[in-house]
DNA sequence: CATGAATGAGGCTTCATTCAT
DNA sequence: CATGAATGAAGCCTCATTCAT
């Protein structure tokens, strides 16, 4: 359909800030990662109980991806995309070095403390990208499938 | 780059078997989930322990995805891809209905019991691909990875 | 759509008999020509008054024309067409000597009689084309607008 | 051989104007229709002789015809062509009403004046198109052959 | 002789990209 | 800086033609 239609803007304009498509698309990889990524640390309680700091990054992620459901189509076609580039997955990666620290902390001591901390991750990933098409997919019961996805995750870690 | 080169044919000679390039899509799609089911439910112990049973489907379809690693990619992009049909969605859905019973089976009287039943399989779907990509990333652990993976689902689900 | 398709032949059967695409239409196109001739002159009274002679010849073409819709669509088709060679024109052209010769006898006299005889056919196949066009429009007066027709061009003729 | 090779423009060049060839082929004919038509009407003599009339405007049309060949034939092809839609046949139709409507004054009191005013229509145009092949084949007496069609036409209607 | 799978040239169309305005 | 007409590479698809069966 065009890249710069879907975007509503003229033909040639995107070329004004974008030297090419791979360009575009690996900025704006970055730039809602960033977003999500600051979404996530809104309001988290600094020190006090795990589960429930960890709880509210939860809740902030999950909730962004169901109240920009085209931001997260979006990113979730763009991380599978060729054309974005090693240092900007690094760079995407960098973003969600502090939900990374915080899980991090969760797992601590539990069973899955001796698994490599990448394979937490992507687990955690997973699990929330299963919640998040659930409460999309369903979103009058949103917080209750937000809350079920949580307590899974928290199992799996703890 | 031409899905007809993809494939190794000459350019019309897609059109000997597929009508349409959405067609070759459907059909190629069902075949590889017809594929990873009939995979997934091989050897599987008929009544015996519930979680070796289901243990037993797990490896089998993370080793399907490790090793025929284009499969998966395909099945991935295709899943996401707008031109498969709701009806052969329907039907690869089908495919699964005996991995889909086991399931049930682990999770009755578990935490999830009450939770719905297509939310549980979303989350081993979710589970399933983070533990896939991680044994395809660090294939020398592979076995470790699934078991790992296959714990933290049951820890999950049960 | 595939001449070999519309044909109603298999793909590859067509070059049994025709070498070329070129070469099936060079033949049909004349297999045509002769059908119609053959058909414009069955049952021309000889030796009779040459406007019963000559309305006889512009009823079988014209009838034909009706009968045989598509006979005459792929007669007007490839008429046109690039790939029919002048041979086979020079030959489709003998195909209405006969023709030609009583309306030569018609015009004798009358106010074309100057005018190239070439001028002559090209007008009556003109009229005829707009006579069958018409009587195939509106088939139930399809005798009535024959006869309309014949009428304006013995006007013309004579 | 290429739409957009014959018209001399690059590949995709055609689609900034046309959504597609059907597009294309729709818009280029009514023009041609257009055009045509008001070549037919230049320099009617308003109110004189009716016969003084038609000529002028038979005059005009089959000139036209011969001083663009190519424009005619465009014409010829496309009236045949499949992806022109009845509402531009209807609109290429309408371009033609005070031909039309002169054509309705000449026949009256004459010898088709009981048969229908599209038939009457459909054998002009046969002529026409009679006549203007036979002074594009022999440009140099086009003049001559312009009155001879012209007068076997009248002969016809009137 | 008939068949139909395989081929590849060629056509229409899309889309990222360029450039004159 | 914004625009949109122009471009051409590349994709999907058609179809005449070939060839093994």
């Amino acid at each position: 359909m065009g890249i710069a239609k879907e975007a509503g803007v003229a033909n040639g304009s995107l070329f004004t800030y974008f030297e090419t498509k791979a360009d575009l698309f690996n900025q704006l990889y970055l730039e809602l990662k960033i977003e999500m990524a600051r979404a996530a640390m809104r309001g988290v309680p600094e020190g006090e109980d795990l589960r429930d700091q960890f709880f509210q990054v939860w809740r902030n992620l999950t909730h962004w991806a169901v109240a920009f459901p085209e931001k997260r189509r979006a990113l979730t076609q763009l991380s599978v995309c060729d054309e974005i580039t090693p240092e900007t997955r690094a760079a995407a990666h960098k973003t969600m070095t502090r939900v990374g620290n915080l899980l991090e902390q969760c797992r601590a001591g539990g069973p899955m403390s001796k698994a490599p901390m990448s394979f937490v991750v992507t687990l955690m990933n997973s699990v929330a990208e299963g919640t998040m098409d659930f409460m999309t997919q369903d979103p009058r019961h949103a917080s209750k499938h937000c809350k079920t996805g949580f307590e899974a995750l928290w199992r799996m870690v703890t």
